[in-house]
DNA sequence: TTGTTATTGAAAATCATTTTCATTAATATT
DNA sequence: AATATTAATGAAAATGATTTTCAATAACAA
């Protein structure tokens, strides 16, 4: 009973050392709170929670750490407009991708993940990447949706 | 021969001045530059163009001044993930509003308009605004779309 | 076990934006 | 036109997220 986990230690150790980077205590232990964690995380909040078990983990090293992450595309950084980077895993425990977009509450903040609607969406994307391409001669190569407004709890307290 | 001009100094001044805000000289200027640069401004821009006419006119009055002008809806600020916030009028010089979306070269920084399968676009927004306000009980305010990739110079350069 | 060097942590630097506060100027009032 | 009121301004300082520097450390190939 420990030969499960998709996207484990070991899975990510590989990742890491297949792109000649070592994999370190540091790295790993930033990687467990990206993966136990749900939501949005900033910089701060994950150093914060490394800390608890990692008290000599430095705030220097989980920038670093976070840019190399998704610069391997195995983390997604997404700014919603609050003035600090957030972070998040790109797959699911099972390794499933998660590609999703964002609703933003712009009274208290909060993210809402979406996957609904992907489906037409992914059908209007490929026909405007399609057109925008040919028109511009730009090459997509990925995009961002954002929908901002007010979310249930913020709308009942009539804002 | 100066009647014209549907959205000139003294259409902003009305604005202003019906918001009860006073209509200053560094507000004209810095409403000047953005109306005759076509672009995407950044703070630091519109100080640069603002000053060489106006030597005195600071950048924190550029910086108060965009705010309000955001908060008057008569400027749209958005983030291309360079680190700096951009600027551009929110109407064309005969008050046309221009709902658009961005493509953003991700190896140059350039930043195209398009308006191009707006219809479309409108039309799935619609539907996914209906159904995720329904799914989440958000309300939604705004949105915002952005492509990334690689502008046509860019391509060309072989990135 | 040892050597090489990628990685790290602390402190300092950067840089866009915001705040502070005394001065100035737009406009309502006389 | 002159004056009073106070919103707006500019310079300098403060802020806060992120980046850079550099000497010390620890992965890991040998
Ligand atoms: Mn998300
Ligand atoms: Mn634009
Ligand atoms: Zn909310
Ligand atoms: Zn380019």
């Amino acid at each position: 009973m420990h030969g499960r986990c998709q996207r484990g230690p070991s899975w990510w150790q590989g990742k890491f050392r297949g792109c000649g980077y070592r994999f370190t205590v540091p790295r790993m232990a930033i990687l467990d709170v990206l993966n136990i964690t749900s939501g949005h995380l900033s910089a701060e909040d994950i150093y914060m929670n490394v800390h608890k078990d990692y008290p000599n983990v430095g705030l220097t090293t989980v920038y670093r750490t976070l840019e190399l992450l998704v610069q391997m595309e195995l983390v997604v950084r997404s700014d919603f407009g609050d003035g600090r980077a957030r972070y998040e895993l790109n797959q699911g425990p099972k390794g499933e991708r998660h590609h999703h977009h964002h609703l933003v509450c712009t009274n208290c903040g909060r993210v809402i993940d979406y996957t609904d609607f992907i489906k037409d969406e992914i059908e209007l994307l490929q026909r405007t990447e399609k057109g925008l391409s040919k028109k511009y001669n730009f090459k997509i190569d990925s995009h961002i949706i954002q929908f901002y407004g007010l979310c249930e709890k913020c709308r009942r307290k009539g804002k």
